[in-house]
DNA sequence: AAGACAAAAAATGAATGCAAAATTGGTTGC
DNA sequence: GCAACCAATTTTGCATTCATTTTTTGTCTT
């Protein structure tokens, strides 16, 4: 087909609306920089599947440029990699990025407990107690779905306890990263692992209301490294059935 | 014709050479990127300065194309901020910032410390002990600008030994923000915190030598905690001393 | 004389155009 | 028949151009 491009036709110039609102973005570019952020997070693309900018320039209804400058932004955001001279493409996590991230993962929300225990309120504390509470409820009831839902909230609550903005920015920043490998590992988590998690909430919990700082610490980073074993765990046997992408490079 | 670059007459194909020698950046935006980074981070620019675009092409050479986007990579990493349709600046650190900058960078420390105490060699911890008995010389010297290299090369070796590159980078994102602070905070060292330090070293390097990693987690936290508080006194005096910024905004 | 409004100048944001590199397809040689 | 080489198309990278917004300056009114 010959892709003349006369004239773009698709007026997408406003269809962002129903994504989650504007956030404080008016500029082209930020738009952009958020869809494709959240298009990318949410797995739309293939693993490491090369996109030509005019394809997502048509998809979106925009010129190159502001494209390739949300592109530079999601390449330092670790999202996405860009070969010189031959395009971006949706950053491949191999065994040992996932490692990396997942112990980052857990310095930041070892830190954040460690920082929430200097500031955090009863009223917080009581909240997350509820989120545990409710968290529980899934739990028994076997609802992974909301257990998972819950189990983030917990640990975000922790991590806006902190009262750290940077430290918040960073810790969204390399949730972003892991979140589609977190959630299927989540969902293949076994029983037996299900309650220990449980039992870790519980054990982070009390750290929590005892303001000890330096036992939380340990306790959230024990935790998370975990959550880190069952993912590796899950990835080597999904990797195992289809080992699609063996070889790192294209 | 208003060609805003006559003449360009610089040929800065190959300028970079001199910094890190050529990292795998070939092209003319990662080029930029290293070159702005190093000049914003190195505090050429006056805090706060607005930075019209054009200046900085004819400073760089270049069309604005590369350049925006070597800005919006700046933007991401923290360095600078983008006002919408008002160009960058750098970004001002406030005290509250500061704080936070130290925290995370506690946080990361402290993790690159337990991770350090799983997989740390003998040699790597001799080399350590070496850096370690030279910044004692250093401090017994009074030499303040020996003591601060080797300083940095002991930390930056801990987070090394981590063998975690995710966790390096987003180290040096981080230092990279506060260094000029860090550096004037050290500067400003009173003898008292100084010979604290060193105590606060010693500690460090016999929880490596343990393979301590909750331990050393919590003494590297408590060690850049000081840090900290040091640097806001010292800003607190330098910003009592000459108060230029003390409206947020411009 | 001081403040407000308007117009001009400058700067930012986005789009288009152009050159270089890469990938693809076809052809030719072995 | 297969591999290597070359041309054509696609794609990336950068420069230039156009439109919108901001800022500044000058004038007019109160």
């Amino acid at each position: 087909m010959k892709s003349a491009i006369p004239e773009t036709g698709v007026p997408i110039t406003q269809p962002a609306t129903g994504q989650g609102g504007e956030r404080q973005e008016a500029s082209l570019h930020g738009e952009i920089l958020l869809r494709l952020r959240d298009h990318v997070v949410e797995g739309n693309i293939p693993d490491g599947a090369r996109v030509p900018e005019r394809q997502l320039c048509e998809m979106l209804g925009i010129s190159r440029t502001p494209l390739r400058e949300a592109l530079k932004v999601l390449a330092a955001e670790g999202l996405i990699e860009l070969l010189p001279n031959r395009g971006a493409r949706v950053r491949q996590l191999g065994q040992r990025d996932i490692e990396e991230l997942f112990d980052v993962m857990a310095g930041l929300e070892s830190l954040a407990g460690r920082l929430a225990c200097e500031v955090i309120t009863d009223e917080e504390i009581t909240a997350i107690e509820r989120l545990h509470y409710d968290m529980y409820g899934h739990y028994l009831h076997r609802d992974m779905h909301g257990y998972f839902q819950i189990n983030q909230r917990i640990h975000e609550s922790i991590v806006a306890a902190a009262r750290n903005e940077t430290l918040r920015t960073a810790y969204a920043n390399f949730a972003g990263r892991i979140r589609r490998i977190r959630y299927s590992a989540n969902f293949a988590r076994k029983r037996q692992r299900w309650a220990e998690a449980m039992r870790e909430h519980e054990a982070i919990l009390d750290a929590l209301r005892r303001r000890a700082g330096s036992e939380l610490s340990d306790v959230l980073f024990q935790h998370l490294r975990n959550k880190r074993t069952a993912a590796i765990e899950h990835l080597a046997e999904v990797q195992d059935a289809a080992p699609e992408t063996a070889s790192q490079d294209g």
